[in-house]
DNA sequence: TAAGATTGAACTCTCAATCTTG
DNA sequence: CAAGATTGAGAGTTCAATCTTA
């Protein structure tokens, strides 16, 4: 008898990613926990840092929250003097959302730290092992995206074949 | 000049990390949003199915959501007739939660399914690779974990050396 | 009709305080 | 005093509906 129902490779690896993600955000979260940030809220501060001013649809693709989710943040942000919002000039819908000279600073100050909270998280693997490691990820999540959208592209289409435009 | 800061390896594997994780995720979280379980209630819901009766402590530390959110996770899964909470003869304070009938049952049916939503959404990484990044990831997560507790405990003596036990 | 953003309600979870037993 | 579980309050999300502009 097996101590374990036989799991599948696949079911394995997934586990194993759950446990190794959620053990490195421990970390992350810790590091801005201490700062009263959320994770959203870092992901946002991150992406802007790193990207300039972004429409709130691009930020909200980015971080992977809801477009309520991104108005709350965003509205957090902007309460804290390190974001501001910009309205798009050539349509009128949209807003980019943009740091501060504040918000700028804060990031300088701050993401050094956070980078070495992280490189210690992470300092499990030898450094000469992370580069073969990252592909491998990188690989894994694009393709995990791509049926995603294959999924829903096909979802649409039988939606779209129910609701036809004229 | 870099079009990205030059990220330290350690950072970049995180960033992999994470979005692999979060793509996975995605597919795992469809398949049960589609039943009304929340990730924590498949996670509580799993550990049971292959673990037997735990422990509400144990369960919690496997799943990794605080004591309040166990108690919350447990009362659904009760309310919705798969689990019940079963008394630890040897120390009045603590309960067991067990599996019923139902949810096993449950289990049974659904385990598989979200078996192949999984492999589905790894199957990016070819098999014969999938161990050595089963065996990456465990030591990474293992450290993280590892180098948390050393944090902790470090917190934990420096804040007994201000209230000394007798 | 659809796309961008916002709003309000509801949900899942965390945190801190509490009760009970060891 | 510590450890297991629960409670109540509140944070941070998601979701569905809405408003505005394309």
């Amino acid at each position: 008898m097996s101590p374990q129902p036989p799991d599948s490779l696949g079911l394995k690896l997934w586990v194993v990613l759950s446990r190794a993600h959620a053990a490195v955000e421990a970390h992350a979260r810790e590091d801005f926990a201490r700062r009263g940030l959320s994770p959203a809220e870092f992901g946002a501060l991150e992406a802007l840092y790193h990207k300039g001013p972004l429409l709130l649809g691009d930020l909200q693709r980015k971080t992977l929250v809801t477009s309520g989710g991104m108005t709350y943040v965003v509205d957090r942000l902007v309460a804290r003097g390190y974001v501001e919002r910009v309205r798009c000039p050539s349509d009128r819908r949209a807003s980019f959302a943009s740091l501060t000279e504040a918000g700028t600073q804060y990031m300088d100050e701050i993401f050094r730290e956070h980078q070495s909270v992280i490189e210690r998280a992470v300092s499990g693997i030898d450094d000469d092992m992370k580069p073969a490691l990252i592909e491998s990820l990188k690989k894994l999540g694009f393709e995990a995206v791509r049926l995603a959208q294959e999924s829903a592209q096909s979802a649409k289409r039988e939606s779209g074949a129910r609701h036809p435009s004229p």
